[in-house]
DNA sequence: CTTGACATACGAATTATTTAGTACTATAAA
DNA sequence: TTTATAGTACTAAATAATTCGTATGTCAAG
């Protein structure tokens, strides 16, 4: 069976988010980015990223005295996986009532649907 | 200011849905509905049904000896804003990245799409 | 009237998530 | 060599989410 399919908890995409833009990065790189925004202390970061390690979001080296973490997955396949949880939780998993909310609430315009139906089109 | 936007928990959303779904219900015909699928006690439902009242999800009335719940807001709201909250945490606010990744992962086809636009622009 | 069925109220245990303190180690500067 | 610094390891507290037990009340059947 597959390996249960934990999904990024709320900090846990923060961190991600901000170490697949570095492509590596020290927990002390992370801390800084985090501490530009809010308070947080360095060992809730060292924390937050052993756990990304141990649920396989991150590969860590040790380089120097410092541990180096890089991503175990490219973005894209991390958060193609939040999307399907998020529409299975919340649809069922069908992803059509989701285009047609995002549109309809004006999230999405029309002539920006036309320009991907465009770039569908021509892709293939 | 406005109200925190709490956002609907997996079990409430759950929960929400079989709501919804029936307009008004009692304690009683969710745990019925809940226990078709998994093993869960009557007295978890009513936990989570009061906390879905205080959070203002739900509005109950009192019934012969039960309460009777329905929906607080109609579902397209309150999806709406779980659409808007899961945007922000993953894609920063923006929703194209999520259309994009749709796309081309397949989870929507190029028709689909077009089919929605068309429907765009009837609607105006 | 007593009892069983069914409801709510209240309290609390369990698990997941987030946060951070303290102890210890190694390097580099004084 | 002593000491300050920057790192990890380990532990644990705080909060949020989920689950359910026990006490209690009310109604209806016997």
């Amino acid at each position: 069976m597959r390996p249960k399919h934990t999904t990024l908890t709320p900090q846990e995409l923060e961190i991600m988010k901000l170490v697949w833009q570095r492509e590596s990065a020290t927990v002390r790189d992370i801390y800084e980015a985090l501490l530009a925004h809010r308070k947080i202390a360095y060992t809730t970061v060292m924390t937050m990223m052993k756990i990304l390690e141990t649920k396989g979001y991150l590969k860590k080296r040790r380089q120097d005295r410092a541990f180096v973490y890089r991503p175990a997955h490219p973005k894209n396949q991390v958060i193609g996986g939040m999307i399907r949880e998020f529409i299975d939780r919340v649809f069922n998993g069908s992803a059509e009532p989701l285009l047609v909310h995002l549109v309809k609430a004006r999230r999405i315009r029309e002539k920006d649907l036309q320009k991907i139906a465009r770039m569908i089109e021509e892709a293939e």
